[in-house]
DNA sequence: AAGAATTGCGCAAACGTTTAAGTAAAGGCG
DNA sequence: CGCCTTTACTTAAACGTTTGCGCAATTCTT
């Protein structure tokens, strides 16, 4: 049915190495025959077959991308800069969404495996010891983003988010407040999250402010319902927090609209904490106090380090890139 | 290297196409041959090789996904469905992200080609006529989601976005707007973004309250401040418009914004409409006019109408959805 | 108990490409 | 002119599966 290089091979009156050769702009095929070929097959419609390639190759031009979630812009930023920096190279990306479950993510790449991807982008540094084991054991170059470690799989390009949790908190302790309240996710759910807020409350510890941190552990079926419903339980409390800390910017404009409910003001009666800086705040009247992330850099690099780890050039184990701290008008000012 | 289905052969003693066989449990082994089979796979770590299988298929379990940017609700809700609809079947998803382009859609479905996918998904129903040749030439079944088009590649699930252009324009005409504008994108950009423009253009036509429409055709980096500019520029006319219309939620919040800047209140001074209703704007105080697109149910859908598809069966060429009108505080009250 | 049907398996070929090894012709050099 | 190198190609084998066919052993029929 499909054309394929024997028939391009007959019609041109060559062998299909030959083609094959021509095809791929490899050398050992005179100029003349070169043109003929490209010429047939170009008007024969012929399609390689990326199966056969791959098959003895052992290996294909595909690559594995899996995150958590697709509802939020800093994976959305990652797949738009992987996707650009992939698809010049000739590369595909297979992605899959985990909605932050680690054995969806591992049975995902077990499948991914069957395709013997030239490489493997997964988020975070946190993973079942099995799918560790599995990708080591394949060699595959993989890259971790969004999260750093020390142990990498293979390489990771992302953010120190206890770091990050602790940048925030120093700048709310400066500001003056002293009761942090934390909009957050089960535990568990999304360890980067969970390392922001540690490493908040750490920060909030040393200063001897906290003893018993108040959370709220809720989930709803949109981020912006789930920030409203955490801070709505938070200020209902009688010893309301001074300052809530939200997962991120999502969950932050629910808490937003949940203190308007309330006939609470930001700043004056309470502050809000985001994360990432989504692209909406730029456009704000009552800009968020938030941290920018770099994620279009972050996917852009990511790229970059595969495509390169692809070439056999070696890349840095852990590349570590900072977020920026944006004060905004949902904290006091200094 | 890597195991294969010979080496297991081998271990169990038996031939190659018997341990195939009871791999994909098919017939013609015996129940204890099945056991050992399955049991020394699992402990060499057998690892199917999916290129193999495709090449004698001639087909593989990748569905290709494209869509014209990954920063859009929208099309999130679209992957995040497809990818669980598609997953529990065995098929992995290809992606990629055009950025509106015809011809870079074009490109990637050339190369995805290579792949012989199992099914191809587009966003909306203009594509180049080479890409509808390749595809209606290959067989593949398609899916081109969030538009409709009574000739369809293959089969369509979507919108009808002219219809949903007049429906707002008709809204907005009951509740005695007379001078819209409209924040575009420039002509040929987002075709479904026009579709929606010359539907409510239309509407005010008839109604002969408009001659020469006011429009905006900005794009910027992000879609707010897009809608943000766009909306300055309108605003700043001497015969302001009363309402603008934004090609979508995300530039109707930025113009939001921008009416603040000026010191113009919605829905006093304005009218502001979007369409998608973004998740956020369950939670704002002040909602925006919108229509409600059904995303997720188009996702579901159209994961639904390709598996069957795949199998066999035959689906309707075309499945139309419609959106709901939600009016919200940001045009005046009936 | 003889023939027919069924079960459980093996053998060989095929899918479309790449790669290694080989060969004939052409060109270079003394 | 004979030898060596280079160029342009061919042939054969390999990659890991699946599939169609064949064949023996077992079970079922009458």
């Amino acid at each position: 049915m499909a054309i394929n290089i024997k028939d391009i091979a007959t019609a041109c009156d060559v062998s299909a190495p030959t083609v094959s050769r021509a095809l791929r702009g490899i050398e050992g095929v005179s100029e003349a025959k070169r043109h003929e070929i490209l010429q047939v097959a170009e008007q024969m419609h012929y399609v390689a077959n990326a199966s056969a390639r791959s098959l003895v190759k052992a290996s294909s031009d595909l690559v594995g991308v899996c995150v958590p979630t697709l509802f939020n812009d800093v994976f959305a930023s990652v797949l738009d800069g992987l996707c650009q920096g992939l698809a010049k190279t000739g590369i595909s990306m297979v992605v899959h969404s985990n909605s932050y479950k680690q054995d969806e993510e591992l049975k995902w790449v077990e499948r991914l495996m069957s395709w013997r991807p030239a490489g493997i982008i997964l988020t975070g540094t946190y993973h079942l010891p099995r799918l560790r084991k599995i990708i080591r054991a394949s060699g595959i170059p993989t890259a971790e983003i969004w999260d750093v470690s020390s142990e990498p799989i293979d390489f990771c390009v992302g953010i120190d988010h206890a770091k990050a949790g602790r940048q925030l908190a120093k700048y709310a302790i400066e500001l003056g407040y002293r009761r942090p309240g934390f909009v957050q996710a089960p535990k568990g759910h999304d360890t980067r999250a969970d390392n922001r807020f540690n490493g908040a409350l750490e920060t909030f510890r040393e200063a001897g402010l906290v003893r018993e941190p108040m959370i709220a552990r809720t989930i709803r079926s949109n981020n912006f319902s789930w920030g409203y419903a955490g801070a709505l339980q938070l200020c209902r409390r009688r010893d309301r927090p001074d300052v809530i800390f939200f997962v991120n910017d999502h969950l932050a404009f629910g808490g937003l609209s949940a203190c308007e409910t309330l006939g609470l003001s930001s700043p004056r009666d309470i502050g809000l904490v985001g994360f990432n800086d989504m692209d909406i705040n730029a456009v704000l009247s009552r800009k968020l106090t938030t941290s920018r992330t770099p994620r279009a850099r972050m996917g852009r690099i990511a790229a970059e380090h595969l495509v390169a780890r692809l070439h056999g050039v070696s890349v840095p184990r852990v590349t570590e890139l900072t977020p920026m701290l944006k004060s905004g008008q949902t904290t006091r000012a200094q």
